[in-house]
RNA sequence: GGGCAGGUACCCAAGUGGACAAAGGGGGCAGACUGUAAAUCUGUUGCCAUCGGCUUCCAAGGUUCGAAUCCUUGCCUGCCCA
């Protein structure tokens, strides 16, 4: 097991906030000298997840914890899906059904097993402990709180004094998640920013039953590919998991150096002075290469890194256009002198939203037919039966058209 | 239920009878520059077309030679009062 300094150094790349950092270097020395591991404990609520690189920070963070031989536990909060977490929301949400819940569960354990190794995961349901909890024990277990520190909470409190509803069961969520630290007898709990109110609750809880309170750590948002913006979907500045390769490779190339460090210390477990020491260029094909090849396989990586390399650094033809366009005879007004405007072509290969549009491209220089830049947006392009015509429309697009005779 | 302020292009936002396809900013796209990037600079950003035309300013009506701009009704949003 790697020693404290180092254990202490990774744990805390990237996370916002500890508390309290001492608990925490008291419980990795103690589980150094005892040789136990810690329990580290992350919940989701399986909501309808359309899961971005973003949603991926706190699971790279559980990585950090595996690589460093400590078991995490993965908690799928399906009984605290059917509530709706309150956080950060103005009103109450609505809350899932039980065949939704399962739904959303399985795609993110199908997600999460992309970064964490399977084998050394404990996947939870709460819905496990909390079924069995008798009515007294939830009372009980309600009698360790009160109603003014849940209002101090900020969403509570606007709500309260905005005289918005708050439903009795929306206290209930902190206190289930903090119930599911002393079910699990966690050392440490990790969380977004905006899930510290929740976090401490366990803190609190495990104190009240007799446990030695968690350490909570709290990961930031990721910013998007914008680098100023959290990623988010609504935003379009985001990397879905599930983009294609290419896309996420062309994405991941395309984001500034700084943006691309912070990347590297939030969802790998490189070391950064490496990084810091590559040319940045290097560090970038590497990181969307090691990225793609989390989620799409080593093989759909390498792929799209010579697409990449083709498409850009070679400004070749790729092997596969986006679009072919095969045009007939009939297309054709003369056919004695087979020919068609160069902005009909642009516009037929759907790469582009209208003739306007393949006109401006035109006149700015952004078309080559054959590697040839075309600037005259009156310009016809003859056609011989049977050729092929290689178009570049813009940086990145490239569609092939064909003549044939019939 | 009452009062007030609004709803303009992808987003924000100016425009308050004609010179408005609609200022400005953001974003997008293209070109230059680069490391394939970012930053920067330049251009461009409704549709169709050779001049030129066509459809837009929440919706539907209306006034007018002419409306994003004025009137009516409806729908929606924000703030205030009950």
């Amino acid at each position: 097991m790697t020693n404290l300094a180092a254990q202490i150094e990774l744990i805390l790349r990237g996370t916002m906030e500890v508390i309290q950092q001492r608990e925490l270097e008291a419980k990795v020395s103690r589980s150094l000298k005892e040789k136990r591991p810690l329990r580290v404990k992350a919940g989701f609520d399986p909501t309808a997840p359309d899961l971005h690189l973003g949603h991926t920070v706190l699971i790279h963070k559980l990585k950090h914890f595996q690589d460093l031989g400590h078991k995490v536990i993965f908690l799928i909060g399906d009984f605290t899906g059917l509530i709706g977490d309150p956080t950060g929301v103005s009103e109450t949400r609505v809350a899932l059904t039980k065949a939704e819940v399962q739904k959303n569960a399985k795609t993110y354990k199908k997600q999460i097993f992309k970064i964490l190794d399977p084998k050394k995961t404990t996947v939870v349901f709460n819905s496990k402990w909390m079924n069995a909890l008798k009515a007294e024990q939830f009372v009980h277990l309600c009698m360790h709180y009160n109603v003014a520190r849940m209002l101090e909470r900020e969403d509570f409190h606007k709500r309260y004094h905005e005289q918005k509803p708050i439903s009795i069961h929306e206290f209930l969520y902190p206190l289930i998640q903090g119930y599911d630290s002393v079910a699990l007898k966690a050392d440490v709990e990790l969380g977004g920013t905006d899930q510290k109110f929740n976090l401490l609750v366990g803190r609190d809880l495990q104190r009240a039953y007799g446990q030695e309170p968690q350490v909570v750590l709290t990961t930031p948002l990721l910013e998007g590919t914008d680098g100023v913006r959290k990623m988010s979907k609504s935003f379009g500045n985001y990397i879905a998991l599930e983009d294609r390769p290419e896309d996420m490779f062309g994405k991941l190339m395309s984001i500034s150096d700084t943006l691309m460090l912070r990347y590297y210390e939030l969802l790998t477990t490189q070391d950064l002075g490496q990084v810091e020491a590559m040319h940045p260029m290097e560090a970038k094909l590497n990181l969307a290469w090691k990225v793609v090849a989390t989620y799409h396989g080593t093989g759909a990586a390498g792929d799209a890194r010579v697409e990449f390399r083709k498409r850009f650094s070679a400004r070749e033809f790729p092997d596969e256009p986006d679009a072919r366009v095969r045009v007939t005879p009939a297309d054709i007004p003369n056919p004695a002198a087979p020919a068609m405007p160069l902005v009909e072509l642009v516009a037929r290969t759907g790469l582009v939203p209208s003739k306007s549009e393949a006109r401006r491209l035109i006149v700015q220089g952004g078309v080559e037919v054959d590697e040839e830049k075309k600037t005259d947006p009156n310009a016809t392009l003859s056609l011989v039966p049977g050729r092929q015509y290689r178009l570049r429309i813009g940086r990145r697009k490239f569609a092939i058209i064909e003549f044939q005779k019939n």
